[in-house]
DNA sequence: CAAGTTTCGAACAGAGAGTCCATTATCGTA
DNA sequence: TACGATAATGGACTCTCTGTTCGAAACTTG
């Protein structure tokens, strides 16, 4: 008995989520109505209400099919050759490369646009992933580890916001060489005439 | 002819200003409705219409008091002495002193309760600071400019909101300074064997 | 084709926003 | 203190949005 999922479910709920995509990035996520919803997916109201619980659930339910995408893309890169990339931050090439991809879904993660739901659901994502990272290194500072996780975080989502707004036609490598620059060295790298050893 | 505030005016401003406040410290913005603010301030609903255009224009309001509290506090700490903190990042100290005072409305600007009002507010006054922190050095490094502003003002909303969530009990100084030796001196100055120069 | 799903549209109740107005309470000042 | 001005109140009303229900129509799968 293989999962037979009716043609018209499946289009109903393309058509859903390509609806409140399209409208988050012109709206915010709070501004955005369930009418809104079923207007730019041309379904009926109870059609909407037989999938979703309601906008949350929708929002949601996009996120979860993006993460599950993401896994697979990284899932398939360890597949071949895995020692580019070495220290903290490992994870950030492959994660702006991905944000490439689906720029849509990263732009209304990282600009806001997508309501507490959204910046939850980033941030989560990408915290598990800075840890992992940094577990590696030892904990010899003075810096609270969780206080490093927090800030690389949102110097990344940062990263992200700026490419997308301001620089989008920089390649995904580009970003993540400044934004591993920043992160990495700090303000003093670029102030005064302080350097740091390679 | 002096300009004579109502006292009932005054007490009713005051009472919503304070109303929404310790809502927004339970819910976040977009959860709490007019009908709650005026039963918390208890204040009849004709009343709040009468002196706001909506519950936007409340918060708007109350952080604009705020600006001009802070902006008082900075003129009165120029004239003292004022050759405290230098270089990059001298704007920390004064603003981490001012969060504790203020810590309800700062914490909700930093905690991402507050909506895309709050944090634009919080995010537009920080990026002045930093901009004009910046301008003393030179522009020479190929990270541009507004990148790094994006990214200290990140950096610094995530310091708010780790210290008002994770460590209450820390002084703004102790605070200040976990953020400047971050924001400084990024990753590499704790991860690694990697040293830079002082 | 036939049985099983899905979609549709219309209708309904409930909550919240924002407006209006007549009445009452409070304030500043002469 | 008394009076004119201003503010507060509660209730009623219109809208918009939400979430639910149901029978009929349309579509899909085998």
């Amino acid at each position: 008995m293989p999962e037979v999922i009716d043609r018209r479910a499946a289009r109903t709920r393309k058509a859903l989520h390509h609806a409140l995509l399209s409208l988050m990035l012109r709206k915010s996520y709070e501004a955005v109505s369930v009418q809104d919803i079923i207007d730019e997916a041309d379904v009926g109201r109870s059609t909407f209400y037989a999938h979703y619980t309601g906008k949350e659930d929708l929002l949601r339910n996009g996120f979860q099919m993006l993460r599950a995408e993401l896994r697979d893309a990284q899932s398939a890169a360890r597949t071949k050759d895995d020692g580019s990339k070495q220290g903290p931050l490992s994870f950030s090439s492959a994660m702006f490369e991905h944000a490439g991809r689906y720029a849509d879904h990263y732009r209304i993660m990282a600009g806001g646009r997508g309501g507490l739901v959204a910046e939850n659901e980033i941030r989560q994502v990408l915290s598990e992933m800075v840890r992992e990272d940094l577990s590696m290194a030892p904990d010899s500072s003075t810096i609270p580890r969780e206080f490093v996780v927090q800030f690389v975080v949102s110097a990344f989502i940062t990263a992200l916001n700026w490419w997308f707004e301001r620089r989008p036609k920089l390649t995904p490598a580009q970003i993540d060489g400044i934004f591993r620059d920043l992160a990495l060295g700090g303000l003093s790298s670029l102030v005064g005439g302080e350097r740091r050893i390679a």
